[in-house]
DNA sequence: CCAGGAAAGAAGACATGTCAACTACCGGGG
DNA sequence: CCCCGGTAGTTGACATGTCTTCTTTCCTGG
């Protein structure tokens, strides 16, 4: 059995950990909220976003799960529940008989259009604008940095 | 009607906020499994932490909630939930007869006890030791601005 | 070709989080 | 003293996320 000396945390760090995580939290809070306006979650509004942005506005479930970061049985969950509210449609992959694409509905399309504004208006006001253009930097290079280094899974 | 022309996000900006997202998702996934092993969830840990700094190991629930930036039934329901399991005990405050303390179990004790080595590891190993103290410093700086911007709430 | 492992999703059981009441209690201004 | 707006916490309904298992299909080494 071995065992050996935990390096704990210097107080900055702990610090600094505390203070991302609250971040996150308060601030996907806030955006939750804002967007409960426009009767979409947060999570509703990253899968249109993603499908807004795709080729033909269709993504492979698996695809869009990698770029959102979400377990592959939460997108069939949160999926399946957008396309009951008509927001999404899942078409069957011709090539691929395993797979589907999810597409974005014109029901999608407006409630994203319609979102999107505020949404990107309130990042802005409480995030974005808030630093500078050297801390954006920085932000994006740790987070880099971490993603990189993790474990594939 | 007032219309203003949204300023959407820059392409480094836009990267920036996904990379950060996906950052904390995976993190707390990762952190989420490690802990699992010790059979506690990660919102466990951090109760359990929480108490563990508190002095005599115990804190009001709307405190705790404040710490964590958690609402205030998902503290209810979450510290009910430890309770039922042996973790934490509530304890009636003698001064406020609305409130209550929570209070670390000696079964609670141990079971962060066992998990806290590990855990500072897995955050150490993915995220603290592959930054630089600048990086480090930056990202607390960002995440006081940040939160010294939100509505009070 | 063809067996068997790996990948795409779906589905169900269960854990967790949110929201909107609701109860009980506090504390201050008439 | 008492009314009343605010605060602490609970509760139940419901939305969301996770884990595991299952089916189907793909693909590759023999």
């Amino acid at each position: 059995m071995c065992h050996m000396a935990t390096r704990w945390l210097s107080d900055d760090e702990r610090e600094a950990w505390k203070h991302l995580n609250l971040m996150q939290l308060q601030l996907n809070a806030l955006l939750g909220r804002e967007l409960a306006d426009d009767g979409l979650s947060y999570q509703d509004y990253l899968v249109l976003a993603g499908l807004s942005d795709a080729p033909d506005n269709r993504v492979r479930l698996t695809e869009l799960g990698c770029q959102l970061g979400w377990e592959k049985s939460r997108v069939s969950h949160h999926v399946s529940r957008m396309e009951q509210r008509g927001l999404v449609a899942k078409v069957k992959c011709p090539t691929d008989r395993r797979g589907s694409f999810v597409v974005l509905t014109d029901e999608g399309r407006r409630a994203i259009a319609a979102a999107a504004p505020g949404h990107v208006d309130t990042v802005r006001r409480h995030f974005i604008d808030l630093l500078t253009p050297e801390q954006i930097s920085t932000l994006d290079d740790i987070a880099r940095t971490v993603l990189d280094h993790l474990p594939k899974r």
